[in-house]
DNA sequence: TGACAAAAAATGAATGTTCATTCTTTTTTA
DNA sequence: TAAAAAAGAATGAACATTCATTTTTTGTCA
């Protein structure tokens, strides 16, 4: 196993540079010469592992975006009341795109550019299943407001994106009361008002 | 004159193409050269109206967010009650990101990418003043909660671009009625609830 | 166990291309 | 006709990818 173990170290080394070297530059103005030194890898070795730049950016999205859907519903289950499997996934989230912020802001980039093929787009949207099912049954029992999913994304979950570039770029500090505040708010917007 | 007028349509147009090429490729995969071509002028004439790459994005970047910004404004007057004010400047807005679809694009992607300095993005937040103070008013008068503006605006605005992105993308089509709900949905996150 | 050859993995240097920017010449304007 | 504007071609740097070698690993047999 030693060497599938190596293989894998330097794979993940890869794949860790890049995030980080995407987040501070974008795509385009991340060479390969500067993955490989970040990996501490000749450039050559990259194509030992991935086909070209683009796939080794797509697989990485990929990988990133299946770790933050499995953190995000790790601790849901469906027997929960919608509204508290939804405060459950919502926290769950924030707590990722605070503490795992590197590759929160790489998904932020891949999701807002055209950076990404769209078909490991799709791929990665995939994952999402369980909370837009989780709101069919909001819908259902009359508690989420009839809307289209992507109207409840845009309110309850994507604002989070949003607060975390801001906090990424110093402006503002999301601490637990924000926290708290943005839930409250995440929840309002999609809740039916009795 | 006539110089002169040449010389903004030149200008105008370098703008023009600068938007739609970044839009769809993303600033480094837009080539200085396909920029000129679509311009209709020689590489060598962008130099003549901007520094450099730098400056022909940064100068776009700032043309159109004056422009997004009067556009939003234009009909607000600081008399009008905070919740009427806030309905116009919204739908000004929404108004613009589905009608200038470019423009915004382009902004969209500004903002979510190290694509512009740091320097021009803070001129670009300047001009949302108007509604910073709108917000600040709604407080006061207890109708808009007590929050961070930059939770007010992950919440109340932030949400459209990412449904125009969505739009752009095919998956999802923003009409009539979705954006009366969207409405309804950024009015409930932020205002108190009675 | 240890030595060794075949295979696999890794490397640094080369290759060819793309691109921002500049230079020199031509065209347009006044 | 002098000055300004524009053009196309040239320059040099940066980069993705490939190539020819070297290093490491693996399996085999004494």
């Amino acid at each position: 196993m030693a060497k599938l173990q190596k293989s894998i170290d330097k794979r993940n080394a890869l794949v860790k540079a890049t995030i980080e070297l995407v987040n501070n530059n974008g795509f385009h103005a991340t060479p390969m010469s500067k993955i490989a030194k970040m990996a501490n890898v000749s450039p050559a070795t990259i194509y030992l592992y991935f086909e070209n730049k683009q796939d080794l950016v797509n697989q990485t999205y990929i990988e990133v975006k299946a770790e933050y859907t499995k953190y995000a519903f790790e601790t849901y289950d469906e027997s929960m009341s919608v509204e508290a499997g939804f405060e459950l996934i919502w926290k769950r989230i924030a707590d990722f795109k605070l503490k795992e912020c590197e590759n929160a802001m790489f998904l932020a980039q891949c999701d807002n550019t055209p950076m990404i093929d769209e078909l490991s787009r799709q791929q990665g949207i995939k994952h999402l299943q369980p909370l837009l099912d989780l709101w069919t049954r909001g819908k259902e029992e009359g508690i989420i407001k009839p809307l289209s999913e992507y109207l409840l994304y845009a309110y309850a979950i994507n604002p989070l994106s949003f607060l975390m570039i801001t906090q990424k770029r110093g402006a503002f500090q999301l601490d637990k009361t924000h926290l708290e505040e943005a839930y409250q708010s995440a929840w309002s917007s999609i809740k039916v008002c009795k």
